[in-house]
DNA sequence: ATACCTTCATTAGACGACTAACTATTAGTG
DNA sequence: CACTAATAGTTAGTCGTCTAATGAAGGTAT
C-alpha cells in the first residue's frame, strides 16, 4: 500500500538529486561545480558588484557559506574581493574575464541540459507539477 | 517555452530544498537529521541485517559515505559493526535497542509532516505530480 | 597453485552546507 | 554625543557528500 503522499515525497527528492548530480557530472570537464556556477551566474547578471550578504540571500545560503564559496572562487582566479569605498565593512564580489568567460560557456550548457530533460514533457502537466511545486514551496516556507 | 521550463526547474530544486530544512529543523529535537534516519530506517526495515555496502546502495550513496555515517551512527550508540562470521570482509550493521526507539519516533513524526504539508493538495494532482517526476526521474537516470 | 581481478571497508582530502561565536563597523535612539 | 542595535565578514567545528587510493579477503582462469 504505497501511499500516494509517500510516493510523491520521495519522486520530489530522488528527482531533485538525480537532476543536480547529472548536472554536476555534465559540467565536470569545465571544473566547477553548480553551486560555483550560481554564485558566478548571480554575480554576473548583477548590473553592479554585489556585496557577499547580498551574494548569499539570493542563493538562500548563509553568510558563512558564502565566504567559504568566495574563498575558493578567488582561489580559483574567478573573482576578486573589493572594499566598498562608502561602507568599510562591505566587501563587493567581482567577476574576472576568466569568471566571466566561464559563465558564458556553463550557462549554455545547463540551459541546454534543462531543455533536453524535458523535452518530453508535456507543457500543460509541465504547468500543472510547476504550479503545485510553487504552491507547497509557499506552504513550505510559511510552516515554522 | 524556456521560462516554463527555468520555473519548473527552480521550483523542483526549492521546494526540495525547503522540505528537507523544514523536517531536519522539525527533527532536531530528536538529535538526527534525515540522512541518519533514512540509514537506520533502511536499517530496520530489512529482515536480516545488511552490511555497510547493501546500505550505501539501497541509499544511493557511495561506500565512503556510508563509512561516515556509520561511524557516526555507532558513536551515537545507534548501530553497531558486526562483523560476518562467513565474509571477513564484511560487517553487518545491526540496530541498538536505542536506535529502534529512535526509529519509531521518527518514522511517525515524519509521516506527519508528510501529511501536514501535503494536506491541501488535491489529490488527482498531486498523483499526476507525482507521476511526472518519476518519468522525469528515470529519464535523468538514463542520461549517460 | 599462482596470478589476476573484483569486492568490502577504510582513509585522506575536497566541496558545500549549517550553527555559534567573534571582530569591525555602521545606524538608531535616548 | 554616547550607548546600544544591527549588519558584514570571518573563523571554528560539524554533517553529508564525493573521488581516489589502499589493504584485506574472496573468486577465477590458466
Amino acid at each position: 500500500m504505497t501511499d500516494l503522499e509517500e510516493r510523491f515525497s520521495g519522486a520530489l527528492h530522488n528527482t531533485s538529486r538525480a537532476w543536480r548530480q547529472a548536472l554536476d557530472r555534465r559540467l565536470k570537464y569545465l571544473g566547477v561545480s553548480q553551486a560555483s556556477w550560481m554564485t558566478i551566474a548571480v554575480a554576473a547578471k548583477s548590473p553592479s558588484p554585489l556585496s557577499q550578504s547580498e551574494l548569499a540571500d539570493r542563493l538562500a545560503v548563509e553568510g558563512a557559506t558564502m565566504v567559504a564559496m568566495v574563498d575558493r572562487l578567488v582561489k580559483a582566479g574567478l573573482v576578486v574581493r573589493e572594499p566598498s569605498t562608502t561602507d568599510r565593512r562591505v566587501k563587493r564580489v567581482v567577476l574576472t574575464q576568466a569568471g566571466n568567460h566561464l559563465y558564458e560557456k556553463v550557462r549554455a550548457e545547463a540551459a541546454a541540459f534543462r531543455k533536453e530533460l524535458l523535452a518530453q514533457m508535456e507543457p500543460k502537466k509541465l504547468l500543472a507539477a510547476t504550479e503545485l511545486l510553487e504552491g507547497l514551496q509557499s506552504i513550505i516556507e510559511s510552516v515554522p
